[in-house]
DNA sequence: TAGAGAAATTTTGTTCACAATCTTCATTAT
DNA sequence: ATAATGAAGATTGTGAACAAAATTTCTCTA
């Protein structure tokens, strides 16, 4: 059985029918993005039948949807796993984020109001709190959250629906590549970046936020994973 | 019946099982796309089993996955209709428009070859062919293939992605509000634009583009259309 | 012992029947 | 006449059974 009960957690009574196709959508979700399921895992439409106590044709549909997501792949005939993006498929996300994150910050300097600011202010606290404690895994979460709530205040939801798309997609990239101890980002880089969007310091901001998404691809080893493993060119001797 | 077999052409062979999701899909989405089936048309499982000779699993996938390309709107247990945008959400596919056309212009402009400017002014040839011989259907398409290909020409799949989409709703946009006799955009905003590119002035593109795209809303009319049908304040004189 | 090939098992894909829900239309009461 | 009620019909949602495909296990041979 490829996935263990333990990682998806949260069977709520331990009993049935509890959840409806939103609800596992949303724990198979979770567990990929907090990293509990690593990419590659096969997700057996079975197993998770009996894990969520549900039919396999509302796990079915919680698969495609995550697949639409670009959070799991499926293989015709040979079932979904969690997806894996490729070094060529990570660059284009973050150089993705770059072109919608630079838009998206410009309008939240222009029409942000106090209470935004304050959110903003919030989420970067509870980021530092997390470190403190040292809970990667709630970390994480949180600095999606942070540049998705930017994206929020800048009004434009279908703009907003993309960049959620590509950090949740980051998510996987971070557990492919992330160097294992690095402690990456934990400087605060989102706490300039909410004083330059207080101070209406547009193109500080948008400085900040290029140079704060270029660190987060240097942090990363995407030389090291071979684009398929190539066995041959391994044991070749080169 | 909501679905008339004639807008939805093509069953092949008039046979059965021509048809998997695949083909459906493509069915469907170009029927809506060619604004053969307008907005708010109901597409009842049932009927769309029998036209295409498919069980209503397998429609039920098409309709699945155009509702993931926001271009059909499922409404739970009232079934699927043909998507209509609001004129909020108009306005925020434009700017998102802009937003990544911009960045893809650029990169365009960068890294373009001569065959890309080749198969661009071949496409600006068709879309005057269309014009010309009066064919509205195939210009929408060919409209909307122009602005794909410089994403394409920029190298990033990923948004090109994100464009398709957009580009997708653009036409639903256009049926709902475009100004009925209106030849919109008719005029070769596209020819200049592939000359800017050939000659590599990334700032005039830019401006040509942005420029277009505003055209491009300002010849809807999106004042007129409530935006919930609201029956008694037509009727009571205002 | 290694490898090819064939059975057995597992897993995904599809169909169909039934349940749940919504819509329509006729009936009744105000 | 209008609105509320309720039955009848149509449509969507769900689960279980079956079919097709892939994977694993086993067997036999070189």
């Amino acid at each position: 059985m490829a996935v263990a009960q333990e990682s998806l957690i949260r069977p709520s009574k331990s009993g049935k029918k509890n959840s409806s196709e939103e609800v596992i959508h949303q724990q198979i979700s979770d567990a990929i993005l907090e990293q509990r399921l690593a990419p590659g895992t096969k997700l057996t439409e079975e197993s998770l039948s009996e894990i969520f106590g549900a039919s396999r044709t509302v796990i079915r549909r919680a698969l495609t949807r995550l697949n639409y997501e670009n959070i799991v792949e499926i293989r015709p005939n040979r079932g979904a796993i969690v997806a894996s993006p490729s070094t060529a498929q990570a660059r284009q996300i973050f150089e993705a984020r770059q072109i919608i994150e630079e838009a998206v910050l410009r309008a939240c300097v222009q029409k942000h109001s106090e209470s935004d600011v304050a959110v903003l202010k919030n989420l970067v606290q509870a980021e530092k709190d997390c470190i403190a404690r040292n809970d990667r895994i709630a970390w994480i979460r949180l600095t999606g959250d942070f540049h998705l709530e930017i994206a929020r205040i800048s009004g434009n939801e279908v703009i907003t629906k993309f960049l959620k798309e590509l950090i949740s997609q980051t998510s996987l990239i971070i557990a492919l590549y992330g160097k294992a101890g690095g402690s990456l980002c934990s400087n605060d880089d989102h706490s300039e970046i909410v004083k330059a969007i207080s101070e209406h310091d547009e193109q500080k901001a948008v400085t900040l936020m290029l140079a704060h998404l270029d660190e987060c691809i240097a942090s990363l080893n995407m030389e090291e994973k071979a684009e398929t493993q190539d066995l041959k060119s391994i044991f070749s001797g080169e």
